[in-house]
This record gives structure tokens, sequence and C-alpha cells, in this order.
DNA sequence: ACATTAACGGAGA
DNA sequence: TCTCCGTTAATGT
């Protein structure tokens, strides 16, 4: 960890988690008073899953990946974290732990919210609960999304979809390098590396994306939206 | 339709 | 050096 490029205050903060729109100006300085930035190099813990949640934390600057360390060592990606996202741990209102590990997939910057702050505020400011409420809903619609696509769709079907999802909500481009491995582009999708570097070399036989190392290009996006949906 | 295993070369620590 | 990654092919369920 160092202590450089850190943001001196949330007002000019570009990447600040849009919920904080809602809090007066007292509501801000309390917050900001609060926080505290941290950085991380990549493959860096931020959260450890089973460990005590007493914080609330806000992507500032690079992406992170929540991941769900279970059976046998497997582990299951859950989400891909960019600038400007909140990352509470659904435990921190259920057991008081966090339910996945957060690392750094490239440089990260993350601000820490003590807890009991973040509650402060859902309890005084109600617009503010009503925003953390919605965002927190879209996040479990996604996941439950997910868990029928893991379990229903066939290996193409949830690559296809992974690729899709990285195109238009992370990189936002057809073409990007990509910071997640083989290994875990699987963890991703439930199944092994072997199986994605296939699978992606047919894809590419095919003429629907290009994948050389790390550089993705989707070249046919109607089709691979077919594999995706059809499954 | 998948996982597993083995084998190999390369990168990086 | 050792370990992780990407890749291919053969084999197992």
């Amino acid at each position: 960890m160092s202590g450089k490029n850190l943001i001196n205050s949330c007002e000019n903060c570009e990447n600040c988690w849009k919920g904080f729109k809602c809090l007066t100006n007292a509501e801000i300085e309390l917050i900001n008073e609060n926080r505290y930035e941290a950085a991380f190099k990549p493959g860096e813990i931020i959260l450890k899953q089973g460990a005590p949640a007493s914080n609330a934390l806000f992507l500032a600057k690079g992406l992170a990946k929540s991941y769900i360390e279970g059976i046998g060592g497997k582990n299951l990606i859950i989400a891909i974290f960019q600038p400007g996202m909140l990352i509470l741990s659904p435990g921190a209102y259920v057991n008081s732990r966090h339910a996945y590990t957060v690392s750094a997939l490239t440089p990260v910057n993350a601000c820490f919210i003590n807890f009991d702050i973040f509650r402060q505020l859902v309890r005084s400011n109600a617009d503010f609960a009503e925003f953390l409420l919605e965002d927190f809903s879209r996040k479990s619609l996604i996941s439950n999304q997910r868990m029928v696509s893991l379990s229903q769709k066939k290996m193409q079907g949830r690559i296809a979809e992974a690729l899709l999802n990285l195109s238009d909500e992370v990189y936002r481009s057809d073409e990007f390098e990509i910071v997640l491995s083989r290994q875990e582009l699987g963890e991703m999708t439930n199944m092994v590396k072997e199986s994605v570097v296939r699978i992606l070399k047919e894809m590419e036989d095919a003429g629907i994306i290009s994948a050389v190392s790390s550089v993705i290009k989707i070249i046919d996006k109607a089709k691979l939206k077919e594999i995706s949906e059809k499954g």
C-alpha cells in the first residue's frame, strides 16, 4: 500500500457514490471526516470473507472483484466493481461478517467509512436510505439472474454472457484488455480454465470474437448475444 | 456436455 | 529455483 494521490475531499471526488448526492452538506462533512482512503496493489485483499464487516467501502479508483471462497478451495466471482460503486458487504446488517472477499484487479483506491456512521445516515435521511435500497435491490436482481445463468446455461452461453457483461458494463467497448486471467474467467462462469481456453478458441474459430492473450475483441456481437440468450 | 489429468513452454518472483 | 498461467490433447463420467 502507498499513500500517494489520495482524494482530499468528497466534494471534489469525480467518482463518488451517487447516493451521496442525497446528503446535506453537514452529512457530507460527516462522511468526509470519517473517511479512510487506502491504496491497494493488484492482487491485494481489500476485504476478507469471514472478517468483521465494520465499514462501508467505496471504490474511488480501479477495478476490484468480489468472490466467495467456496468448497474445496474453489472460488466463485460474484461481481466486478468499478469506480463509484458502493461495496457494502451483505453481512453488514446480518452477522457483521464479510460474506465475500474483495481483492484489487488493478491499482485501487478505496474509501472506508465506519459502518455506524453509515447506519446513522440511513436512519436520518430517507432519500439516502431509499437510494441504498435501490442499489442493494439492483445487485440482488443481478445476482439472482446470474444464478439462473450459471445453473441453466451451457458453457458457451455462460462465457458469452460474461464477455457481453465485461464489454457493456465494465469496459464499455467491444475491444478491451481484460484484467481477468483465464482462471478467473472460469471462476466467473463456473468452469475450469481449460474449458475457458477451449470455448474462447471455438468462438475465435467461428469468427465471433478475437482473443489474443488478454486483448479481447467482440467481432459478431449479435451472434454472441444469441449464444448468451439461447444458453 | 462437461471435468480431469498430464504435459509443456513461458513469465515472473 | 519454484510457482502461476495459457495451451493442447487424451481420457473419464
